[in-house]
DNA sequence: ACAATGATAGTT
DNA sequence: ACTATCATTGTA
């Protein structure tokens, strides 16, 4: 079980069994794609040294004609890189003072995506607050708070999931099982919020919200 | 319940 | 130019 610490130890201690995860396999809808990064890997390769491994704990889906897509009224500078090709990130700036992370889903030309709403990190950042040393389980649980853990801004929007660009994602190495993977609703939206386009792994300690 | 904080989209 | 809104978070 995915869940499970001591799958965790395990997938952190096999580095080499993992596969990244390309192109192709980012290009059909946001909806397939976001419950299917549920345990799959996000590397990143930080600006001052460390790698961190951290698997995606919760996601949401962001589709073509969905009023609460950013690409719902077509393209514009903020989000271009949502019509951009798939698999590559979408990253913007929410309520003037934190960043959100997505998987640009489908051919070049459609814009949807997935945001990453969670994450459960093999190590820590440098430099934490004392705040989130003091919950460590909690520091990248929530959108905006893994950017800031993860040190993601827009110069990092647009650009391709990949080793060279210090931002990766990896292939599950276990099987996730069918009931703790959850399917609920969306957080923070109020457009189109009865959409059950939000996936989490059930009773993990990251997930940002119930 | 609400303030922080800035970019964006829609309206004068 | 002005204003409401926003895929959030921490504090009260």
């Amino acid at each position: 079980m995915v869940s499970d610490k001591n799958s965790v130890e395990r997938i952190i201690k096999n580095p080499n069994l993992t596969q990244r995860i390309e192109p192709d396999w980012c290009d059909r809808p946001s909806i397939e794609v976001a419950p299917d990064l549920i345990g799959c890997t996000l590397l990143r390769q930080m600006p001052d040294g460390p790698l961190i491994r951290a698997l995606i704990i919760e996601t949401e889906a962001y589709a073509p004609g969905d009023p609460a897509c950013h690409a719902y009224r077509g393209k514009s500078k903020r989000n271009a890189a949502m019509f951009g090709p798939p698999g590559h990130s979408y990253v913007y700036l929410i309520y003037g003072m934190y960043h959100c992370l997505n998987v640009v889903t489908e051919a070049e030309g459609i814009g949807s995506a997935v945001l990453i709403r969670a994450l459960s990190l093999d190590s820590l950042p440098p430099q934490l607050t004392p705040e989130q040393a003091k919950k460590p389980h909690r520091v990248a649980a929530g959108p905006g708070k893994l950017c800031r853990a993860l040190e993601i801004d827009r110069s990092l929007d647009g650009v391709l999931y990949h080793p060279a660009n210090g931002l990766w994602l990896e292939h599950r190495e276990h099987s996730v099982s069918e009931p703790d993977l959850v399917q609920t609703t969306r957080i923070g939206i109020t457009k189109a919020a009865e959409q059950p386009w939000r996936w989490y792994l059930r009773d993990h300690p990251a997930v940002s919200k119930k």
